[in-house]
DNA sequence: CCCCGCTGTTTGTCAGGACAAATCTTTGAC
DNA sequence: GTCAAAGATTTGTCCTGACAAACAGCGGGG
């Protein structure tokens, strides 16, 4: 028999500092997931009892349960009563953030730009009223951009903002995302509801996409809450379906 | 000054089963969510600090926390610290489940129904054997069904599972969903990598679903993963964009 | 040789307590 | 009247301790 290569309990050694306003749960949580990424905890490998973990670590146990359930909420770590804790075996990569367009080409080093079309101030029409949950005919921010990757035309975003709740210069939409404005404007965003169809491409799309007209778009119409509960963003937005598809990833909630 | 409908401390009557095998923090969790559900705690209502609510049930902290928290990662709830936990105010439905598109049908009260195109064992193609991490040729039962709603095509569906994992009884496939026939195997999904596109439709395409030649069509890829992080379904799927759009929540993780 | 039950290991659940940090409210000073 | 400081309230973090439940592996009986 050669040594099998059966999940052994890695010991490594983390460091844990006390006077740090982070949380140790969360300290522990960090170094267990670059462990994860940087393949000192090999996927399968298990993690040793909790027990012995925090002993070694001078830390209670519902401490380091707290920062082990983190990870397993995450998708990273797997529990079984009786056998213990193991990195999961998959690639887990993100787990479907809302994510701003721009972040995700940005981190894919695809060179996003950015076009302002339209900004400007209208009364919501129906359909807007209703996805922001106001009054028709209340103030909105319309803003109409092209997006561009490569410096080739990638989408046609069109966001409907309430009134005062930001101020949208044109010239940082054009240097960032809208969600980066909201969250440095104070705005915590909390849930999405989305919806994403296709069909083909109008006239005005083909020409401002530079696809053939009729051709297959990706759409995507979402509405973003913040904690409050209150609606802060709609979105109605068009790609170009040869050129960009949603990924993500899903988990089982237990 | 009328009497303001500020959120006041709702205190209901939970009924708590010592006795009972389900968890106490989930007893409570489950009466919380049903509670938020009948309206009994409407959006924005405070629950109480967690002491006295503790006190009250005859729980500890930690266990009241517990319940509380499930909710929160549900995006039911809202705690800040020196406020309270309150309801949240948007409308939460579905937190985007691994969900087999049967199961989703059935429960809009779509009344579907499948037909079962080709049901056999396969050597694996490049693409199927690099999405299952299986090597080239190895057999792989190959599923296409033609799903339906009201009697009206909806999707394409075809399925590729790794051979001897699971008994793909043509008749159960068309009765119930590929899923459910997975879990009632013994298989536990963990999670999926999900990638959703648009193409014009082919001919064939065409036909099948009945559509015109060239139309929009939504596409979606998903390979599936048990908790041992075995690649347990690849799925090349195709909708009918006129009559499918996918539609889900997302949260942000704090 | 196979099946059953026993035992050790590990996570799941629950209790009770303590202090820190963030937030709102009230009070006081200017 | 306005602003700042002090206090009260509530959640966040962390500790110790205990028992229950599920699982793997071992050994005995058939």
């Amino acid at each position: 028999m050669t040594p099998s290569p059966s999940p052994g309990s890695a010991d490594l050694d983390f460091t844990l500092d006390r006077s740090s306003p982070v949380p140790l749960y969360y300290q522990l949580a960090q170094q267990l997931e670059s462990a994860i990424e940087h393949g000192s905890l090999p996927p399968g490998s298990l993690l040793g009892n909790e027990i012995d973990l925090a002993n070694r670590l001078g830390l209670s146990r519902p401490t380091v349960r707290q920062g082990i359930q983190s990870l397993v909420d995450k998708g990273l770590l797997v529990r079984r009563r009786g056998i213990g804790t193991q990195v999961v075996h998959s690639q887990v990569k993100r787990p479907l953030e809302l994510s701003s367009l721009y972040d995700d080409l940005e981190t894919a080093g695809q060179n996003p730009s950015t076009r302002v079309l339209r900004n400007e101030i209208q009364p919501a029409s129906a359909e807007v009223a209703a996805a922001l949950g106001i009054s028709e005919g209340a103030e909105v921010n319309v803003v109409e951009r092209l997006r561009l990757t490569h410096g080739q035309p990638m989408a046609q975003l069109r966001n409907h903002v309430p009134a005062g709740l930001l101020d949208l210069d044109t010239g940082r939409l054009e240097s960032t995302g809208l969600y980066r404005m909201m969250r440095s404007a104070g705005v915590t965003l909390h849930s999405a509801n989305q919806s994403i169809g296709a069909r083909e491409a109008t006239a005005e799309e083909a020409e401002l996409l530079e696809e053939p007209e009729g051709a297959a778009l990706l759409t995507m119409r979402r509405t973003a809450y913040d904690d409050t509960g209150r609606a802060v963003e709609y979105g109605s937005h068009v790609y170009r379906a040869s050129r960009y598809t949603f990924q993500f990833q899903l988990l089982v909630r237990g």
